[in-house]
DNA sequence: CCAGATCATATGTATAGACATATCCACGCG
DNA sequence: CGCGTGGATATGTCTATACATATGATCTGG
């Protein structure tokens, strides 16, 4: 009697499910059929021509907004995003995590550590403008007694007063960062240098040897909680990940 | 006229929003208090914690599964993820758009392209077995008239036969590939390396110089698609990026 | 012609209920 | 003891409905 007789998991009449619907809209994106820009077909206007409910449309475009592929706006619509160019993104790491999840032996050493009111270069390098103290952190990290990066970071005391009671002789500031301070954002820039005398020393490797440096802000709220610069010797080290696309 | 209509949902009472639900299990996950292996809470009992019906709770796990923090077992529960150590994401990027939208001038060049049966080091490249027909093409980027990166690539041409049709002395193969090949994975691999005399050249800059070097294979559906070599020089370019993390 | 009020509309959030599906676990058979 | 099988259970998906909310568009008065 219902007019939805046939409400099964009938999935070859034609009724997507929303992943399919996902699928769907992400493809003609990446093909360029809905180019940048584009003004995707409204909610209910999908919801017709998948023959599902708006909840379902809802759902797999919640997840392409979530994805950055889409833009929504109220009243307005659905929007295909500019994508991001010149976009990097490195997940924050901890590197005695990184090392001890190898199977490698993790050695630390703090080089050097001092407490300050920040400096004009201070606070140049964390990108604020008020004055306050900070705390520099030079050490080294060794896997299987080899040295794997050397790290110079500045942590902003007012941001992360805690910091203040951390014992950085004994834990590195990365993993005492990732465990106590949640972050938001994070602002990554990779590049490679020639080791000068300092570096070619802290890393045990020749003077004009490469090395990939990373050069990393982290924020809460878009406030600048510290910046880090890890140094890897360059040839050796490499990082590496997959992404799932799609 | 008045300040509030008294709505039924105040979020005043205690009756948190999906997004507040993310926060708080987020919040959980991050301050270690449920840590990676944990197996949080089922949906029945977060929704009778929060006070919500089931499909609430299940639209903030599902946003945690989405950005990896939470991993959903059927029948089993839901846990905190670990972490991918290691790890670095790097979105794929057209160099040609990438310049482009920094308004700079964009110019192309074809050094070489061959055409040919995968060799084994092609093969290993790749990271496939059987044999079959590849091309490998070499190029390089200006910006400005600077440039900007040199490519080394090779495509598979079992698994893109299309590529066989496309003019890449016109269409930059990064730019083609993006456009009419769906991929679904992708591993990258950044190192630094010094120039050497070929390097040098074909980026004009010091025999000596540090560069920065990206590997990348592409995947759909575990079958790898290409392989490229990006070589950018080293102190002038940098990758940047904002990750919007929490 | 512009500023402000108002309306219409598309997305945002929430719900109860239903059925689908994968899989852990225990039971029972050989 | 090993192994297949079935039931229990937690997540996965979908629906119809309702109301919230932001905002583009329109109307209106100065």
């Amino acid at each position: 009697m219902s007019a939805s007789t046939g409400r099964s998991k009938s999935r070859t009449s034609g009724k997507p499910t929303y992943k399919q619907i996902r699928l769907d809209i992400e493809r003609r994106i990446l093909t360029g059929e809905w180019p940048p820009g584009h003004r995707i077909p409204f909610e209910h206007q999908l919801m017709t021509r998948y023959g599902c409910s708006r909840m379902t449309v809802s759902k797999a475009l919640s997840e392409l907004t979530q994805a950055d592929l889409i833009e929504r706006r109220r009243r307005a619509g659905t929007f295909v995003r500019r994508p991001n160019f010149l976009s990097a993104v490195l997940k924050i790491t901890d590197i005695r995590a990184e090392i001890t999840a190898l199977g490698r032996s993790y050695a630390y050493e703090l080089i050097k550590s001092s407490r300050r009111a920040a400096a004009t270069a201070d606070r140049a390098r964390l990108g604020v403008l008020k004055t306050g103290k900070v705390i520099e952190i030079g050490c080294r990290h060794c896997a299987d007694g080899v040295p794997f990066a050397v790290e110079d970071r500045l942590i902003d005391l007012d941001a992360v007063p805690k910091a203040s009671t951390a014992n950085f002789a004994l834990e590195p500031p990365g993993s005492w960062l990732l465990h106590h301070v949640p972050w938001t954002e994070a602002e990554h820039s990779i590049s490679a240098i020639v080791a000068d005398e300092e570096a070619a020393g802290a890393l045990d490797i020749a003077v004009g040897a490469p090395c990939l440096v990373i050069d990393r802000r982290t924020f809460r709220s878009g406030r600048t909680l510290t910046a880090v610069r890890l140094l890897y010797p360059g040839e050796s080290h490499k990082l590496v990940a997959r992404f799932r696309g799609g």
